[in-house]
RNA sequence: GACCCUAUCGUCCAGCGGUUAGGACACCGCCCUUUCACGGCGGUGACACGGGUUCGAAUCCCGUUAGGGUCGCCA
């Protein structure tokens, strides 16, 4: 039997990174498989179920580039994908317990008896774990379905995945202990259980179950603040599963490769925003030139950068992309290529252009560049060398300058590629601006 | 409270009876005669505690403590 795997959020408003990070490894587990990921909506709860909630879940999947096979937009032999249009099939089962006599009405709403037996769970990366369900007190029979005829979660999930064939469930661990609740299900409804795998739960600083609140717990998060995918996928696949080897960049393919069950750890971990930050620069330094210039344009636009040609935007991500850290930094990095106007930081011009000397320098460097026959970041960087020695200066005394002076900042790309792609005249231009700014 | 899970540097992850307990992020220092949210080198820093088992325990067992989860007519 091939493997099918699914994810089976509830439209909250948001993709949790936890959700994310649940959805990545059911998709990883399908695909070392040849299985197939399904997507299925738990919308029951009538009060979220709003199509915006509903998009932050395909935005999010997509944007990370998780597919599915089945779903409610792809369709499937097993649908409809959304619960909320699945009640025929949820009455037929139900009458199925009810006929087995596995039912009884309480208060209007009707539960499930348990049979009061201990139900072990086998589960893939938790072990096996028996639940004692003999005591009603501490194990009271559920309900499944509510006064007014819609249905609870325990019920529908179960009916869903005999229903749609699943194979493995791996959800996060606070569904460990309604597993065995689960068990009983399907145990009345004569089918086989699913295997079971339980991931660790990804918690906050406070280490409490990473809430809507915490920074960093949407996904949204993530999209709006410069991450690339492939690092976001990375930092969430390295919370409580190692590749080994102390292996800590990797690719999709690579995951891919790696990936197995067996290797996922049963500790809660904390989210660190701090890690994921520095795989984002390892990503974004290791991408393509292509990738990045793809994930930068939004931002370009957006910044409403003119950077004319689509030439000179790509020489421009070329000289930023080692250093960027975020996509959001973008603009502001490559800004000052395209405007004579570019704004000059102040401490920046009082660190570098304000120090005793520094304008001298300024004009001597801008002399000896007016003399360069060759623009080229070797001859730039040769030139500004050489003079530095026979000054018996630093480097970084004609750097600093340098750098204020023709971008305005005191961070940036690469200095000569800077100068070089500004062209010999503008860089000239510029450091005659810059010591009216300095003055 | 009951039940379940967990317990190695601040954080993430290695370790699966014998290691100077390893890597990464962060932090600190030095270097790169180019600043840096670049790069290189080095450093600080952990086996929660108490009992066993064993020639030998971070590794196995028990207990304690701590943290997390579940006990909904939420999912």
């Amino acid at each position: 039997m091939s493997v099918r795997t699914r994810f089976a959020p509830s439209p909250t408003g948001y993709l949790h990174v936890g959700g994310a990070r649940t959805a990545l490894f059911n998709s990883l587990y399908a695909r070392k498989f040849g299985g197939k990921l399904i997507l299925r909506i738990e919308d029951t709860d009538e009060k979220r179920n709003t199509p915006e909630a509903m998009q932050a879940i395909y935005d999010g999947l997509n944007w990370l580039g998780l597919e599915w096979q089945e779903g409610p937009d792809k369709g499937g032999d097993y649908g409809p994908y959304l619960q909320s249009q699945r009640n025929a099939i949820y009455e037929k089962y139900f009458a199925q317990l009810q006929g087995g006599g596995h039912l009884y009405e309480d208060g209007g709403a009707v539960r499930f008896r348990s049979p009061r037996k201990t139900v072990t769970v086998e589960d893939l990366v938790c072990g096996k774990i028996a639940f004692d369900m003999s005591n009603p007190v501490t194990h009271p029979d559920m309900t499944i379905r509510r006064p007014d005829g819609s249905w609870i979660f325990h019920f529908v999930n179960v009916v869903d995945d005999i229903e749609m064939k699943m194979t493995h469930v791996i959800r996060g661990e606070d569904h460990l202990s309604n597993t065995p609740k689960h068990i009983e299900l399907y145990q009345a409804l004569g089918a086989e259980p699913p295997k079971f795998a339980h991931i660790p739960l990804i918690l906050n600083h406070e280490g409490k179950k990473l809430s809507k609140r915490d920074g960093g717990s949407s996904l949204a998060y993530f999209v709006e603040n410069g991450y690339v995918p492939e690092a976001v996928l990375n930092y969430l696949c390295l919370l409580g599963w190692s590749p080994g080897e102390n292996r800590e960049m990797l690719t999709m393919p690579e995951i891919q490769a790696l990936f197995g069950l067996e290797d996922i750890n049963r500790r809660n971990a904390i989210f660190d925003l701090d890690k994921c930050f520095w795989l984002n620069g390892q990503h974004i330094q290791h991408m393509s030139l292509e990738r990045f210039a793809e994930l930068s344009v939004p931002c370009v636009t957006k910044a409403a950068i003119p950077y004319g040609t689509e030439d000179a935007l790509m020489k421009a991500l070329t000289i930023v992309k080692p250093k960027v850290k975020h996509l959001t930094d973008v603009p502001a990095w490559i800004g000052f290529l395209f405007t004579e106007e570019y704004p000059f930081d102040p401490e920046a011009v009082d660190k570098a252009l304000r120090k005793p000397g520094a304008l001298d320098r300024l004009r001597t460097l801008g002399t000896a560049f007016g003399e360069l026959a060759e623009w080229t970041h070797p001859s730039i960087e040769a030139r500004l060398k050489e003079l530095a020695i026979s000054l018996g200066a630093k480097v970084g005394e004609f750097v600093h300058p340098a750098r204020v002076a023709v971008s305005g900042k005191a961070v940036g790309p690469g200095l000569y590629e800077m100068l070089e792609i500004l062209g010999k005249e503008r860089v000239l231009a510029r450091f005659q601006r810059a010591e009216a700014a300095a003055a």
